[in-house]
DNA sequence: CTCTTGACCACTC
DNA sequence: AGAGTGGCCAAGA
């Protein structure tokens, strides 16, 4: 058979799976370890496509957006959706400040054992070659 | 096929 | 602090 076209998409569901209890991860931050820097738009809409079988393995609600340096905060649209986000995040004991933000020093998942500085806050970015 | 629209992010004024 | 811009991919009209 030939080889399951393992879409972008689930690349990054494979990824958040990992995500564990208790921590969340940014969208972007997502996007570095699925191999895809850059693409923290599409992990947003991979998320808001979730259905299904899917939407039952994949802790979306672990995923947030940024907000300043250390901080991840709510970005789901609809409010509905993103106060059901917080309610599930705050049962698994992960606290918002006064102004809805999380603390990524307190409950930011360090990522998938892959080796990183103690830098919390967006790694370094290497000028690569901006190709157009 | 083209065009639009999405849970984004970092950089620049 | 706020607005603009480029980057990236998939699905549906």
């Amino acid at each position: 058979m030939p080889p399951a076209p393992e879409s972008l998409w689930e690349l990054y569901y494979r990824v958040i799976r990992k995500i564990p209890r208790g921590k969340v991860a940014t969208y972007g931050r997502v996007a570095e370890w699925s191999g895809k820097p850059r693409t923290a738009r599409h992990v947003g809409y991979a998320l808001a496509a979730l259905g299904g079988k899917d939407r039952r393995d994949v802790p979306w609600q672990r995923v947030l957006g940024t907000r300043g340096k250390g901080f991840a905060v709510v970005t789901i649209r609809d409010p509905m959706g993103g106060a059901v986000q917080r309610q599930l995040l705050e049962r698994e004991k992960v606290r918002f400040d006064e102004r809805g933000r999380i603390d990524l020093a307190r409950f930011g998942w360090p990522g998938p054992s892959r080796r990183r500085p103690s830098r919390r806050s967006r790694s370094e970015s290497p000028d690569k070659v901006r190709r157009r």
